[in-house]
DNA sequence: GCTTATCGGTTCATATTGTGAACCATTGGT
DNA sequence: ACCAATGGTTCACAATATGAACCGATAAGC
């Protein structure tokens, strides 16, 4: 391994429950050798990426990570980001795909993405998603701040005669979402479209938005929504990655959980 | 030099105005080898500080980094703290301010806030600062540690006719800085610009920084500089207090000597 | 359609660099 | 006064970094 990758790791020990890491500790950490970590700080040091807290000598992170943070939000914009992750969705589960940011209260359309796979497709035509209809609603209201149910309740705006039409399903609905790791509607929005989406993660570790596939109805097997689920995780993951997040480990858990039921019951029929 | 070093350096290369840089491109501003160069890219994007555009193949700066500068801002929120000070300032003085932090022997930008008064306004797009042709520069080599004027002097680049060339006369520069509390350069970084700026200090009483404003240089009379020196010594005075210090007697002492000279020359004029 | 130039990337003998056990100096607790 | 931490440094030894030459692919020039 080389050591500019060694150096580099160092940094990952440094997160906000542990904002400042002395020499011995990080060694400890980093399970390495006290000269060879000294030494790597000081280049890391060096280039601002770490600092010392002068009253204490432990380590900190440095001034330089925000510039370079700034330069990296300017050259890659999050929609960027999305489009290749929800082409190679599309790709993988023939449907159509699209991701959402929550801002505010409001989970807004991001970009979407639709198969060639199959002549009917479905096509996204909105700019913002409800969150009692549509799964990325579902997903963001389910892993999203707890002030929105409260925003969803006041409009419950019957779609089709599948819609959520009240406060105590929508929160049964929210719960097994919860449950799941998948936001997941069927027929809800439009009379032809299910839908299922998974939640996305920015740098703080709060909810940033969704990343979802819309699927034609008619479509969704039990087949379907297993590849569905599967190719949404990575997808997931990647798109939080690429906006500077990590998915929390309690989510990870969750799919984890909701995937080997899911082939549980495959096996079983 | 380590080689972890020069694996870091190579990120300074990527700025605003270049934010994607092949391989080759790179190697010539580095002026390394491109094996090396190589190898050294391979490790950065190991752990997310590059990545490469999969449509050009030229590289960029990695989502890693988002992760690393939000926990550095939870750690040490510096920039919050500048971000009102800064805006308050240009406010007062109608011209653009900045903030620079000392990390190592290099001063980084933290942040800027532009004036809105005037239709003409510096920008500021640097990333660190030259310690001799800047008045950050000036100011944190005046009330620095010593071992900041030898690297000064390592790299007296001229980027005008005004920039300071010579060590003697870098040297005579300072000690004016010192006698007066500020640094100040008159069309020595850019050919339209005046600036002055203060110095910042940390709660060890070690200087942490500079705060600074940046003239269009036709504006820049002796009646604007009395008031970016009224101004600046309160600004640096709240980034001071703000970022846990407090500011040194001696250097009040120094300002509100310079301060009283200039209300002299003032009311005899 | 052939040549040429440039690109990103790889190889391998060479030598610079990294490594870590042992060490020192300071600090803080008992 | 002692002990057990801490941060930091030394130096013989070994691993790692280095870069000229190379490859294959792409694009431009003619």
């Amino acid at each position: 391994m080389s050591s500019a990758l060694k150096t580099l790791q160092l940094l990952s020990h440094f997160s906000a429950t542990s904002p400042e890491i002395g020499l011995s500790a990080l060694c400890r950490l980093a399970k390495r050798d006290k000269a060879t970590t000294h030494r790597h700080l000081q280049a890391l040091e060096e280039v601002g990426f770490v600092e010392q807290n002068p009253l204490t000598r432990q380590y900190r992170l440095g001034p330089a990570l925000l510039q370079l943070a700034q330069t990296r939000e300017m050259t890659v914009p999050r929609k960027e980001i999305a489009l290749p992750i929800l082409k190679r969705l599309a790709d993988q589960t023939g449907e159509t795909t699209h991701a959402s940011i929550l801002s505010g209260t409001t989970v807004f359309a991001l970009a979407s993405c639709e198969s060639t796979q199959h002549s009917t497709r479905v096509v996204i035509d909105l700019d913002r998603f409800p969150l009692h209809a549509t799964a990325s609603g579902l997903s963001t209201l389910a892993f999203g701040p707890d002030e929105l149910m409260a925003v969803a309740a006041k409009n419950l705006e019957a779609f089709t005669d599948h819609t959520i039409n009240s406060v105590e399903s929508l929160e049964e609905m929210v719960q097994s979402v919860r449950e799941t790791g998948f936001g997941r509607t069927i027929r809800s929005f439009e009379h032809e479209v299910s839908s299922l989406a998974a939640p996305v993660f920015d740098e703080t570790g709060n909810l940033a938005g969704a990343v979802s596939v819309a699927c034609v109805a008619t479509r969704f097997s039990p087949d379907l929504e297993r590849n569905c689920q599967e190719h949404l995780i990575t997808a997931s993951r990647d798109l939080t990655r690429g906006w500077g997040g990590t998915t929390p480990q309690r989510i990870e858990a969750i799919w984890a959980a909701t995937l080997s039921k899911s082939h549980e019951l495959e096996t079983k029929s």
